[in-house]
DNA sequence: AATATTTGCTAACACCCGTTAGTATATTAT
DNA sequence: ATAATATACTAACGGGTGTTAGCAAATATT
């Protein structure tokens, strides 16, 4: 009998959730079925319900968990009394930071959670509208305050998240690029822009 | 009997893929189902296979149309004699005019292209990768003509191509924003940058 | 009008899916 | 050691999947 291995202060759901993770990474959650996981884990497909309810539960888990690290950070960078485009900085750095750190989770998070289903589903939307719209209030004010172009704050939010979503190809690629660097690259290009001013 | 009805000079195949086009964005390609497909052009599940050789067919389809267009673009602005800006400038609104009018399609080519089976997969892989090597190429020309910051020109490329990706979020809006304001907003980010110098 | 071709239909296939029931075994608590 | 609990197994379910076979009706060609 194949026993999943733990190790301490990891419940065993929460290997299930990693590896979840990462399977509905590579294939994609429709296309990843509890029989793949099951032999990811080293168990029989049956015994996964031992510690889960659903399929779904597992992408719920994913999902939220990034969307809370997201939600507890935004609060950190509003209370802070810095710059708007320091605070847009640190944001961006955060999110190049999950992307490195927790790659698999970020990525089923933003791809696939519309595999959710209500009222989680409805849940996350509201979730990720809500850290959208903190996000472009902060633009506005730099905007106000002369610290930033006047564009579509709206606008620019969306082009950063999915500028930083796309790091991806990173990760798949063999020359995994310094972290540091690739974010300061980064930082440059959408903060600063292309053009040599 | 219920005929597939065509408009002059396209085939019912045209018709079919283009409704599945739609249905692989709404539902992704795994979650697309040959009957959901059938219902939204009017007929039964087995008349499809009158028309189309198997369901990854269609993705084969959606995927090249969009890589041809693309490339066929990429040696336009190649050849011609104007500043590596201006060639950026170009491909950006090129991209952005393909999401704004072959939306599902772009879309789909965009993020299910890794449901494609061998060779399909591998080839379109490829057209991929050249096509952000050619691209990156313009950027480090621009660099070297000081037209360009110094910066990592892959990782320019993949920042400015995910970043028009998601203009998706304005298609699901209701609000739809004037397509050329938008583009106009995401040439000055892209190009320009946030801060204000 | 007669024939050939295209296009659609119903029925069915073999297969994969998420999940449950029932049972055996390993671990933990008494 | 015994009892209780946690965990895994085998077997099977109902349902959805892409696709094919065989036939009927509509259209196109002669």
């Amino acid at each position: 009998m194949a026993r999943i291995k733990i190790e301490k202060n990891t419940s065993r759901k929460e290997v299930i959730v990693s590896k979840a993770a990462a399977l509905f990474r590579e294939k994609g959650f429709k296309a990843a079925s509890m029989r793949d996981l099951a032999e990811s884990v080293g168990v029989e497909a049956a015994s996964l319900y031992n510690h889960i309810k659903s399929k779904t539960e597992l992408l719920h888990e994913i999902c939220f968990g990034v969307a809370n690290r997201f939600m507890h950070k935004m609060d950190e960078v509003e209370s802070g009394s810095i710059s708007a485009i320091e605070k847009v900085e640190q944001l961006i750095r955060f999110h190049i930071d999950e992307m490195v750190n927790h790659y698999e989770e970020v990525y089923v998070s933003d791809r696939e959670w519309k595999y959710l289903s209500d009222p989680y589903l409805s849940n996350f939307q509201t979730q990720r509208r809500m850290y959208r719209k903190r996000f472009a209030a902060i633009i506005e004010a730099g905007i106000r305050n002369k610290e930033i172009k006047k564009i579509d704050a709206p606008t620019a939010v969306l082009i950063l998240l999915h500028a930083i979503g796309g790091i991806e190809s990173w990760h798949r690629s063999t020359q995994k690029i310094n972290a540091s660097n690739l974010t300061d690259n980064m930082i440059t290009i959408l903060v600063g822009g292309l053009e040599l001013k």
